[in-house]
DNA sequence: CTCTCCCTT
C-alpha cells in the first residue's frame, strides 16, 4: 500500500550516547535527589562532549558576544536545552551574580532539565542550578546562576521588574511550539532588549520559523547587515534517520487505514515498538478495540500489546505506556497529540501519522471556542515522524500522499492567533502596554480577537472607556493567574459574603477531570452513582463546591477520593491554587467570609463575574447566548443535562465539537442579571424571552 | 450523551 523507496527525510545520525535528552516524566512528584559522585561526573563530562551542540560551543559564545539575539535552530535531542546554559556559565556570563534564565512551556520540562543540569555540574539541585514553577520553587537567590522556569513565571517576573535586571541571558526554549505565553514574552523581550543593551537573548527553535524570528528581533533597520542585532545558527540534530513512507491514494477512513497499517507493520517488520497518532479519544478507543480484535488472530510469535494514550486517561493507565515492553511482545501505542511534544514514549521505532490534529480555535463573532480537526502542519508531521528515530533508525508511515504533505502549511498557527485574548490583554496592560492594538506581536492576532477582549474587559470594569486599567479593580484583577471573569467574581466575593465558597469553586474550575471516568463497565456505573451524591439543582459550580467541602471534611484523604471516584491529584492541586488566591484576596483586604450554606449568595456572586456568559432558553426549546445570539446546548457532563431545562443559565465555557455545548453551568434568575450587570443587560432583557 | 493540550508572583 505504500510507495516504496521514498528518500528518508532525516539523514543525520547522531553518535551513540548512553544519555537521551528526555523531558518526559508523567509524574512530576517522583523527582530524585541528586548527590555528588565524581565517577558519575566523569562519564557525564564525556557524554556532554559527544552531543552535537558541543561542536558549536565556541561559535555560540562568539555570536552571543557579537549579537544581542541568537536564534538557535536545532532538532530535539541536540542537547541545546541542557548544554547552552552551561557554556554560558563556564564562559563567565554570570560572574557578576546575574542569572541565566531558561524558559520552558511545561512544568515537567523545567524541573527535569534543572535536575539533569545540576547533576552534570555535580551540584545539588537548587544551588548553582535551580528551577521555578508555580507552587514549586527550587532555587537560591544568592547562589543560583542557571534558572529553568515556565514561561508564565518569567512573565510574572517582568511585572515585578520590567527590565529583568537580574538576568544576563534569557534563553527561550522550544519556541516553535508558539504557546500564548511564548508570544507575549517575545513581544515584551523585544522592547526590553532595546533598553537593556547588556541583556542577551537566545531563541531556541526548530527550523521552520528561524527566519521570521531573526527578523523580529533584528533592531537593524538599515540595509547594512553589519549592524544586525540578531543572527541565526543551526545545530545538527542527533536523531537517527527515519524513512518516510506515503500512501499513493488518499485513504477514505484514516482510523481504519491506521489499524490496517499497524497490522501490516506488525506482521512484516522486525522488532520495535509502534506509535500511532489520531486526533481524539473516541478515535483512539476505536482503533485500540479494532487492533485488539485483530490481535486475537495474531499468528506471529511476537504478540501485540495495544495501549491507548490520551490526556483524560486515568494516571495509572497512562503509566502503562512507559513500562519497558516485555520480551515476546510489541508495544503498539495509539495516542492523541499528547505524544507529539508533551510526553516521550521510549522504544518507538515505527510511527503512523493520520495527518490530522485537533486544535482549539476561537471565534470572536460568537465568542466561542471550537475544537476543530484540521490537517497537521509540516512541522508537526516531522515532529511526529521524529518520534521513531530516538533510539535507532526508524520508519514513519504517513496516511497521506507526498503531494498532500507538500501542500500542508509549514507551521501550525501560533496560539496567539486562535485564542480568546482577554487575559493576555489584561496582563499586557498591567505591564504598561497601553495600546495593545499597536503592540509588536511576533505574529499579530486578528484585530477582532483583540477588540473582543477589550470589549469584555470593559464590560467587567477592568478597563475604562479609554482602554486604561481601572484603579483599583483592573490592576488587581491582572494579578490573578486565572480568567478575567473568575478574577472579577473573586474581587466582589467579599461584598457578597461568600469569598470562602467562591475561592473553592474557582480553584476547582482550574483542574480538569475532577471526576474520574474509569473505563471498566462496573466501575463506570459506580462512578456515576458517586457523582450523584454531590449533584445539586443549582448547577455544576455548586456541585463542585460540594465536592471541595466534602474533600476538606474528610481530611483531604486519598482513600476517600478513591471511594468517590474523585481525582486526588487534581483536588490537591486545587487546594494549592485556592491557598494562592486566598493570599491575594487577603492582600487586597477583601473579607474572607463564608455564607454558611446560603447558596443564593454564591449564585449571585457568580452572576456578578460571569454575567457576560449568559444563555436563555429560547421558545424553540434551544438555548441562545445573550452575547451573540448563538444557539447552543447543555453539555452531557453537566449535572443539569438530565434535569428540566432552566430558563436562564451562566456558563464558564462554550466548546464547539459535534454540537455547540455550554460547560460548567449555574442556574440564575434574569432579575440578578438586570440588577448586577445593568450596563450589560438593560436593553437586552426586555426582549421576549420565554421568561 | 461527551472529552486536542498546556500554563500562571
Amino acid at each position: 500500500m505504500f510507495s516504496a523507496d521514498v528518500k528518508p527525510r532525516f539523514l543525520k545520525p547522531g553518535e551513540r550516547s548512553t544519555w537521551e535528552e528526555d523531558k518526559s516524566d508523567i509524574d512530576p512528584n517522583c523527582a530524585t535527589a541528586f548527590v555528588y559522585n565524581p565517577h558519575v561526573s566523569l562519564s557525564l563530562e564525556q557524554q556532554r562532549e559527544s552531543l552535537p551542540v558541543f561542536r558549536n560551543r565556541n561559535h555560540i559564545l562568539y555570536l552571543l558576544e557579537k549579537f544581542q539575539t541568537l536564534v538557535l535552530v536545532g532538532e530535539t535531542g541536540c542537547g541545546k536545552s541542557t548544554q547552552v546554559p552551561q557554556y554560558l556559565l563556564e564562559a563567565g556570563w554570570s560572574s557578576d551574580g546575574k542569572v541565566i534564565g531558561v524558559t520552558e512551556s511545561r512544568r515537567v520540562a523545567a524541573t527535569t532539565l534543572a535536575a539533569r543540569v545540576a547533576e552534570e555540574k555535580g551540584s545539588l539541585l537548587g544551588q548553582t542550578v535551580g528551577y521555578s514553577i508555580r507552587f514549586d520553587d527550587c532555587f537560591d537567590p544568592e547562589h543560583t546562576r542557571i534558572k529553568y522556569m515556565t514561561e508564565g513565571i518569567l512573565l510574572r517576573e517582568m511585572m515585578a521588574d520590567p527590565l529583568l535586571r537580574n538576568y544576563c541571558v534569557i534563553m527561550l526554549d522550544e519556541v516553535h511550539e508558539r504557546t500564548l505565553y511564548t508570544d507575549i514574552v517575545m513581544g515584551l523581550l523585544k522592547k526590553i532588549l532595546r533598553k537593556q543593551r547588556n541583556l542577551k537573548l537566545i531563541v531556541a527553535s526548530a527550523t521552520v520559523d528561524a527566519e521570521q524570528l531573526y527578523n523580529f528581533f533584528n533592531h537593524n533597520s538599515s540595509q547594512d547587515m553589519s549592524k544586525d542585532t540578531s543572527v541565526i545558527l543551526s545545530v545538527e540534530g542527533r536523531l537517527y534517520p527515519v524513512d518516510i513512507h506515503y500512501v499513493k491514494e488518499p485513504v477514505p477512513d484514516y482510523v481504519k487505514a491506521l489499524v490496517d497499517t499497524a497490522a501490516l507493520i506488525h506482521e512484516h517488520e522486525p522488532l520495535g515498538d509502534m506509535l500511532a497518532f489520531l486526533t481524539g479519544q473516541e478515535e483512539v478507543d476505536r482503533a485500540v478495540s479494532l487492533l485488539k480484535e485483530l490481535a486475537v488472530n495474531n499468528k506471529s510469535n511476537l504478540k501485540p500489546l495495544v495501549l491507548p494514550m490520551y490526556g483524560s486517561l486515568p494516571n495509572s493507565e497512562q503509566l502503562k505506556v512507559f513500562r519497558s515492553t516485555p520480551r515476546g511482545l510489541r508495544k503498539i501505542v495509539v495516542a492523541t497529540n499528547i505524544a507529539e511534544t508533551s510526553i516521550t514514549i521510549p522504544g518507538i521505532v515505527y510511527v503512523i501519522d493520520c495527518g490530522f490534529v485537533k486544535l482549539r480555535w476561537f471565534n470572536p463573532e460568537t465568542h466561542t471556542d471550537s475544537l476543530v480537526v484540521v490537517p497537521v502542519s509540516q512541522a508537526s508531521a516531522d515532529q511526529r515522524a521524529g518520534r521513531a528515530g530516538r533510539i535507532c533508525s526508524g520508519k514513519a508511515y504517513r496516511l497521506y500522499s507526498e503531494a498532500d504533505f507538500n501542500a500542508l502549511s509549514v507551521a501550525t498557527p501560533p496560539e496567539m492567533q486562535r485564542s480568546d485574548l482577554a487575559m493576555a490583554v489584561l496582563q499586557l496592560k498591567a505591564l504598561g502596554i497601553d495600546n495593545v492594538l499597536r503592540f509588536n506581536f511576533p505574529s499579530p492576532p486578528p484585530a477582532r480577537n483583540l477588540h473582543s477582549a477589550l470589549g469584555l474587559l470593559y464590560a467587567l470594569g477592568a478597563i475604562d472607556s479609554n482602554g486604561h486599567l481601572t484603579e483599583p479593580l483592573g490592576i488587581k484583577m491582572a494579578e490573578f493567574p486565572i480568567s478575567s471573569l473568575y478574577s472579577k467574581a473573586l474581587m466582589v466575593s467579599g461584598e457578597f459574603g461568600c469569598s470562602e465558597e467562591i475561592l473553592s469553586i474557582i480553584a476547582l474550575l482550574q483542574v480538569q477531570n475532577v471526576f474520574t471516568k474509569p473505563s471498566g463497565g462496573q466501575n463506570a456505573i459506580k462512578a456515576r452513582i458517586a457523582k450523584r451524591k454531590f449533584e445539586v439543582q443549582e448547577g455544576d459550580l455548586l456541585t463542585l463546591l460540594n465536592v471541595y467541602t466534602a474533600y476538606v471534611k474528610h481530611d483531604m484523604s486519598q482513600d476517600w477520593c478513591k471511594k468517590y471516584f474523585l481525582n486526588y491529584k487534581g483536588l490537591r492541586r486545587a487546594q494549592e491554587i485556592r491557598t494562592q488566591m486566598l493570599h491575594l484576596l487577603k492582600r487586597f483586604n477583601i473579607p474572607i467570609i463564608s455564607c454558611q450554606g446560603d447558596s443564593e449568595k454564591v449564585c449571585r456572586c457568580i452572576t456578578a463575574g460571569l454575567f457576560p456568559n449568559a444563555a436563555y432558553l429560547h421558545y424553540s426549546g434551544v438555548y441562545r447566548t445573550v452575547r451573540g445570539d448563538q444557539e447552543l446546548y447543555i453539555h452531557p457532563t453537566s449535572v443539569l443535562y438530565t434535569l428540566e431545562q432552566p430558563k436562564w443559565l451562566l456558563f464558564c465555557e462554550i466548546l464547539h465539537t459535534n454540537q455547540i455545548y455550554m460547560k460548567d453551568l449555574t442556574v440564575v434568575k434574569p432579575s440578578w442579571l438586570e440588577e448586577l450587570a445593568p450596563h450589560f443587560y438593560e436593553k437586552t432583557i426586555d426582549r421576549d424571552y420565554s421568561l
